[in-house]
DNA sequence: AGATGATGTTGACAATGGCCACATCCATTT
DNA sequence: AAATGGATGTGGCCATTGTCAACATCATCT
């Protein structure tokens, strides 16, 4: 009966999809985008891949990991976003440079995380959504998807703090552990930006707030 | 009025509970406790109040509505549990005092992110959980209850920000928006331990990575 | 006492995650 | 070339959940 849908291309397809745990993922990002963690529904996915629910199984153990596989690609975005920021830093000067580049990462983050608060809040949704009497998780499908070297957003970080640490701008001790700071600053200030009590902050105090707290890790690192 | 009734202890009701909307928010804590915002199940909560899962409209409009009562109860114990670590201090010197007690709340909060992970998560849950096309919260049911005066977090480290300045270890313009800078770090180092990268740090390094956070806060602000 | 509104209950429905058995297809062996 | 077996997709089924509508019970105010 099925003789010929279509992927997300043209392609004909009959019974097999071809290609199907991508397209998963796929549609789970998009369901992500717009709704968060738990719009990443596994019918919801399925169907938008053109596929029966039960399709899911042979690619993911469960929604869970469905779940999981899509937050990474959440990730990955984000680390992408950040990436993009900082090369369109031209300062020449290196240790201006390296301290423009290391704000536009965290600049980035910030805007990833407000304008795609579906992504953000995904890629930071691991483990949260189980109850307590949930049965651990099945190892059966264990498909070790041969990562791409898509960094994420720790390493892209560090590699900014080992920069200024080369410019002179951050000493070696210092340096060790600066990871910590920089990244909680700014990612908590997302997260309470977007779930926090920081949630109906007018648009000028926002930027405010931004740009406080990256000031403060500024001084409190240099 | 209430004749008697109520209370998880035997004492009999009759078809009326006398006291549901505390008792379901009280059941929606202990669910949340162990299993976060997503275990906040509506009828979960009415079976653990003793009653029909329906029930519950009579005093939320639905289960997001429900979920946010819970939340406000997660972030008062959160507050209670720094005002308590905060009042723990002892040091005698007012300007190592001032620093010792934000020092305290900052670990509070992020001791409780760690051993309530659950009450933490259901606390910074407020719209995180929501599809796009879901319908328009219905206002059917404002009850307006009355607050009772549980600080929230951020006046309780807003009163230790102004404890500096009085003692003179922070000036008045590093005062402002300093809360931005402060409790986004604590907050952003908590949510990165239980959800983010920083999951599966070893107990020593988790330390280590508090005291810095910390430390350069610290240094930021003054 | 009787009406009335608040509070609980029962029944139903659609959507979801998960399991089972079965269908289809591809590649490898024979 | 034919058969066979593993991988992939389908359909039916069930328990759980959120929500709605209709009905039941009760406390209180005339």
């Amino acid at each position: 009966m099925v003789r010929e849908a279509d992927g997300p291309r043209g392609e004909t397809r009959g019974y097999h999809h071809g290609n199907l745990r991508a397209a998963l993922v796929e549609a789970g990002v998009e369901l992500a985008r717009t709704g968060g963690p738990n719009a990443v529904v596994l019918r919801a996915a399925s169907r938008r891949a053109g596929v029966s629910h039960n399709a899911v199984y042979r690619h993911f153990a469960n929604q869970e990991d469905l779940l999981a596989a899509v937050a990474q690609r959440c990730m990955s975005e984000l680390s992408l976003l950040m990436i993009e920021r900082m090369n369109l830093v031209t300062t020449r000067d290196r240790a201006r440079r390296a301290a423009a580049r290391l704000e536009a990462i965290g600049r980035a983050y910030i805007d990833f995380a407000r304008t795609e608060q579906g992504w953000f809040r995904t890629a930071f949704s691991s483990a949260q959504s189980h109850a307590a009497n949930g049965p651990p998780p099945n190892p059966a499908h264990a498909h070790g998807t041969s990562a791409e070297p898509i960094p994420n957003p720790y390493d892209v970080l560090s590699a900014r703090l080992d920069e200024l640490v080369e410019v002179g701008a951050l000493t070696p001790e210092r340096r060790d552990g600066a990871e910590y700071a920089a990244w909680s600053a700014v990612h908590g200030l997302s997260s309470l930006l977007l779930d926090g009590p920081l949630r109906e902050l007018p648009e000028p105090e926002i930027e405010r707030a931004i740009s406080i707290v990256l000031a403060v890790i500024n001084r409190g690192l240099a």
